[in-house]
DNA sequence: TTTATTTACGAAACCGTTTTCGCAAAGAAT
DNA sequence: ATTCTTTGCGAAAACGGTTTCGTAAATAAA
């Protein structure tokens, strides 16, 4: 049972192609009687409409693009859901490609995405990204772009972001107010947005409660994990030691608790913790982790309808569209006073 | 700075398409001055090749299709990473899908594989499967499939898997000479072949040490989280309950520390623990957790490299390549003595 | 010098669709 | 009976590439 062509379709029913390619496109030109032959045939002889001819004439790939940093972290697994369900809904394919961090391959990406393979492209920039004149080329291309969680500051492109401000401000007071004399912010990165807003909200608590040397408060894990295990280790040692920790995204959260394990540094009664994280496992950490979970799903699936009306309707002004959705505290055992 | 097609490309350099096709595609028929001067020209006026034109004629999409039952496993995380790394160095572009665990959307992926969109899939069977009839069909068409964790027993597809029945036997063994007099296994469904072979291993362990009973060990997690969970509370509350649990996947791991949670039940005192799971937190859970770690990259990885050998040497015989890599049972509290 | 071969390129067919346009035949309006 | 519409379909031109085949000029072999 072999695939056959739309003209051997048509050939079969003694039909043109283009009669058989109307019928089976349910066009007002063509009789019932006509249109039920022609999809009986095509259900009998296995006809399969070919994607790429068909996106070729039309010039719409009913595909679209998503770029992730990685796909290690829960987040954007939980995204990938989110955004998988809406696209299945519309119809419309998934390509993933992941940067892994790295400016070079989003680059590379992005230039992939410029040839027509893609009707739109859903992306969290990489950690190492500071100038966007790739995502710029990609916008100028005509393509949709909605960034999701990690966005480029300063462009005019739809975002989907979380109240990244108020939840660094919330995480900080929350320590605060359970008797952190000395907490610290850990950003992965000063390149990304999201670790920026969340450490302002944090250095806004700490400055609203007269907490001094907030800038000296904010440390960046760049690095392999175990530059950031060894970085980590530096920091609890050190004699202006922190008793309080806010991890802005999720990965830290192994490293912190690994290296509290190894110095004997007591959670929370030493030091409590707070992390930006989605993590299934909170709940039964040793002790349970305190998080701010940010709605993953959520994101994924708000970003990709957004997407998705910047693709079909065309009079419809994507650029400026942004989303904020809320996260929440959710207080457990590691920060509790 | 719009977009230009070959023909364009072609009229700029006063160059017949043929010769800047050929030129492009390094042809050696074509001069090195001329390749030299069409390149120059295509960079900077632009020219970006479509994919789509390409593959209509070439009957090849540099596409291949990731079919997975969820992303929330991380399991799965880790495998897309490395199936997008082998992609990513063969140039071909990896779409997508998502069967949630359901055989009807599965059907509907696969018959989309059919239609050319992709050279290959590899794919991890839904735990509804039960029928191969779909998978038959998309390999009649000459489709390149690779199994990979999750395979449908008896036909001849490749596959890469893990040693499934040796680490069953494993991680029950383990629990017995700990101390375990009534072992119970949590399969999540009896359709997955993995599942089968774990708990296979498991009563041969059981057997071997002469306790009794092993049919009765094995307990279906089927359902939603809320129906497990209730599940696993009346196994945990019944006269007759077990001292000890091996769960073959990972997402058993939080029910089963949520219940003790709640019951009251110490780990690993009165219970034991291993979990089949690549859970980057089981060293930090509370207690932490033994498990059996798959290799999850490497799985992915070598299931893409399979794929592309089939896809690219059409006398390598793909369909009876079966690959098993080795998982390791990593000791932690929760089955300790 | 003649013939054979190689080199470098172009014309045109082709991949599988969609869409425009033209054109009969049938039905409606005059 | 004549004109005007509507209905149902087909021919052919796209879409943007690749490949086959032909051919003229340049080079090598005889």
């Amino acid at each position: 049972m072999n695939r056959i062509s739309m003209r051997e379709l048509a050939n079969e029913l003694q039909f043109s192609v283009a009669t058989v390619s109307k019928a089976l496109n349910d066009s007002h030109e063509i009789s019932e009687e006509t249109k039920r032959k022609v999809r009986e045939a095509a259900c009998r002889l296995n006809y399969i409409l070919n994607p790429y001819a068909s996106s070729l004439r039309n010039k719409r790939s009913k595909t679209i693009a998503l770029v992730l940093p990685e796909v290690a972290d829960n987040f954007f697994s939980l995204a990938i859901n989110g955004i998988q369900s809406v696209a299945e809904k519309k119809g419309y394919h998934v390509l993933i490609y992941l940067s892994h961090e790295k400016v070079a391959n989003e680059k590379l990406i992005l230039s992939q995405c410029c040839s027509g393979r893609v009707d739109g492209v859903l992306m969290s920039v990489s950690s190492e990204t500071t100038d966007a004149s790739h995502i710029l080329k990609l916008q100028q291309q005509g393509i949709p772009i909605v960034f999701f969680d990690r966005e480029f500051e300063g462009l005019h492109i739809a975002k989907v972001i979380t109240n990244d401000f108020e939840s660094g401000y919330l995480s900080a007071n929350h320590l605060i107010r359970n008797g952190c004399k000395n907490p610290v912010f850990l950003s992965l990165s000063s390149n990304l947005s999201i670790c920026n807003n969340r450490a302002k909200g944090f250095k806004a608590a700490l400055d609203d409660n007269k907490i001094a040397k907030a800038d000296k408060a904010i440390v960046e894990c760049k690095g392999t994990t175990e530059e950031v295990y060894e970085k980590l280790k530096r920091l609890l040692c050190s004699k202006n030691k922190p008793d309080g920790i806010v991890a802005s995204v999720e990965r830290l959260a192994l490293s912190v608790y690994l290296v509290c394990q190894q110095l004997n540094v007591s959670i929370p009664s030493e030091l409590k913790v707070v992390v930006f994280s989605t993590l299934r496992t909170a709940p039964i950490l040793n002790p349970p982790l305190t998080t701010i979970v940010q709605p993953a799903f959520e994101t994924g699936k708000t970003a990709a309808e957004l997407l998705f009306k910047g693709i079909e309707k065309k009079k419809f002004n994507l650029q400026d569209e942004i989303v904020t959705l809320p996260s929440a505290l959710v207080e457990r055992v590691s920060s509790q006073r």
